[in-house]
DNA sequence: GGCAGAGATGAATCAATTA
DNA sequence: GTAATTGATTCATCTCTGC
């Protein structure tokens, strides 16, 4: 696994060259595969412009089974790539998000969440024959049920969205504009190139600075040149030679961030984890100080081992309160106040000092 | 067809009820069928305190194949009873519309839309382990690629949304508060009752009145109290005698909207535009109620689509209000009043509220 | 009566580590 | 493998209680 060559475009079937992959080597995949659009004749505006539509011949499939039968394909090659805490995202419309989504469940994945992008400026429909097509689906999902780990940067999330946790409904205006990558005919390069913001929330999201992001269907790299942003590494999977051409010389322009500005929010499961009794033995607090429940009215005393002792019931920080609140849990360390000068103080700010201390 | 018995609820399986209602006799089918959302064990908020989880037998299915083999039988007789204008609403979340999704395509229904339904006030994820799932996705389909002709009332939704094509995105809270219905025990009657809101917007897009709507999961009856108040027919099939009562009960509470409440704009060239829809769909204001003038002189009766109608004349809350004062524009926001028991208050209060609610 | 604060609750696939 | 231990974790809204 340490030799895999990453930040590197493959050009080639998506299948055949995941194939040449090895087993549990990436820790995410990003996929933006055809949505099988399935469109009829031609769309005009109402000033009877042409709308410039998706009728490339990679995005036709002769049925929905066969349709099915590639995308159950890839999937599966993704599924064994990916390793054991890895997750997979994949983007969609009405017109394929069903297919991928029953594809994903069947093969054994496990759907974290669905996210809608509410597309900020969406293309009207100029028909008036339906709703105006405003957003697109993502799907996430871990490996398999069992699986209880994956990259989940909650607390970054968090902070990003202004302390309330992050939806699963996300906003972000078309790629269009300076973003929108041109060919020499001043045409769009890509008919379907994503946001850069999209994908810098989902790398954002469940990635961390190093880890290896695949896209299958690479396109002109807008996963890659978030990735290789945001510091994490890439491997991108394309077919067509003029896509991976725009990619590669779009990816070389991009400027990594510096590393200390990819710091996020830590969670706090993530750090090192403090014994009550560390307390006790830094002399912080001592065998047989008295403790407090946030309200006051019910107290323990500290034991030597760092255990506490409330009339004739005893245990941990974590227990004892549990016990004193009836409670199927509790959190010792949120729970128990410790008397100072200036009133009652947590016993969290002491664990915060042994913790400073540490470092 | 003129015989179909409708304004019915049919206690029973919702297959074998389905099996015996005539081909081609109802103009739109919504279905909430159960999710099967494949639930661990118990989940405690953060203050301990149980979450109160669907785990009815209901919604319980031994694998995503039995899943699937209800849902394509139910979905396949619905198909047969819509007439060839018909169309169907489905209404999931990521547990299960994957695989109705793909059921329906499978089955040659033709999506049109998907649309996502987003929660203004959504349960956190306690945990902090994934997004918040603050949204559901509704399917809407005609019976096949081939039927040209369904229901949409295009100005009418357009109307609704400020003059701007509808979105495929919207907004509602939870059902909660005085519409959540609770049983004698305070608890409540349905674990998953949708709000009515979100009904009257899909038959005010997708039913003409008079038309007959089929409801396969009726539940404690909120297709049925919205199609009666809009002056639609309507056929409930549920098969828990305790939902039935409780939905005819609330049914017969309903109080229609008269007749002439129920117009809706018609062709965009014909009728002038309207502005606050979201009021009436929020239930601040109701089709029927009366709004005022400053000085309290003149009045006008609320539409169903958010229009106005006073004498002859009809029109948006700005062009009614400019009509009636013979100006040349009018700010229907600050023009119109509506009573409350301490005399008249200004629309833009409510407009406000709705703003408040979809934050 | 009005307002502040506490309590309840909604379709939820909701922990991680050590013994 | 299971069981016990540690300890991390919530948003918007509506109802109820108390002053």
């Amino acid at each position: 696994m340490t030799d895999l060559k990453t930040d590197i475009l493959l050009i080639g079937d998506c299948i055949e060259v995941l194939r040449s992959l090895p087993d549990k080597s990436v820790d995410m995949v990003f996929a933006d595969p055809p949505y099988n659009l399935q469109l009829g004749g031609d769309l005009l505006r109402p000033d009877n412009s042409k709308v410039d539509a998706v009728d490339d011949e990679w995005d036709k499939f002769s049925s929905f089974a066969a349709y099915d039968a590639f995308c159950r394909e890839w999937l599966t090659e993704c599924r064994r790539v990916l390793n054991d805490e890895g997750s997979i995202w994949v983007i969609g419309s009405y017109h394929n998000v069903f297919r991928l989504g029953a594809a994903i469940q069947d093969l054994g994945y496990w759907v974290l969440n669905d996210i809608i992008w509410r597309k900020s400026n969406p293309m009207p429909n100029f028909k008036g024959t339906r709703f105006t097509n405003a957003h697109e689906t993502l799907i996430w999902a871990a490996k398999s049920r069992e699986q209880k780990r994956y990259t989940f940067n909650y607390d970054a999330l968090k902070a990003f969205n202004e302390d309330t946790q992050m939806r699963s409904d996300w906003t972000f205006a078309l790629c269009t504009g300076e973003e929108r990558i041109k060919g020499e005919d001043g045409k769009k390069a890509h008919p379907t190139q994503k946001p850069e913001a999209l994908l810098h929330r989902v790398l954002l999201a469940a990635t961390r600075p190093g880890d290896v992001v695949l896209d299958p269907f690479f396109g002109t790299g807008t996963t890659g040149a978030a990735a290789k942003r945001l510091g994490r590494r890439w491997i991108g999977i394309e077919r067509d030679p003029d896509y991976a051409k725009v990619a590669e010389k779009r990816i070389k322009a991009v400027r990594p961030a510096a590393p200390e500005d990819l710091m996020v929010m830590g969670s706090k499961k993530a750090e090192p984890k403090v014994a009550f009794g560390a307390l006790v033995e830094a002399g912080l607090l001592s065998p047989g100080d008295v403790l407090y429940c946030p309200k006051g009215e019910r107290e323990a005393r500290v034991r030597a081992d760092g255990s506490l002792v409330s009339g004739a019931l005893s245990g941990s920080i974590h227990k004892l309160g549990a016990l004193l609140e009836n409670a199927p849990a509790c959190n010792g360390w949120t729970y128990w106040r410790f008397r100072t000068d200036n009133g009652l103080r947590s016993i969290d700010a002491l664990r915060a000092e042994v913790r400073a201390g540490m470092q």
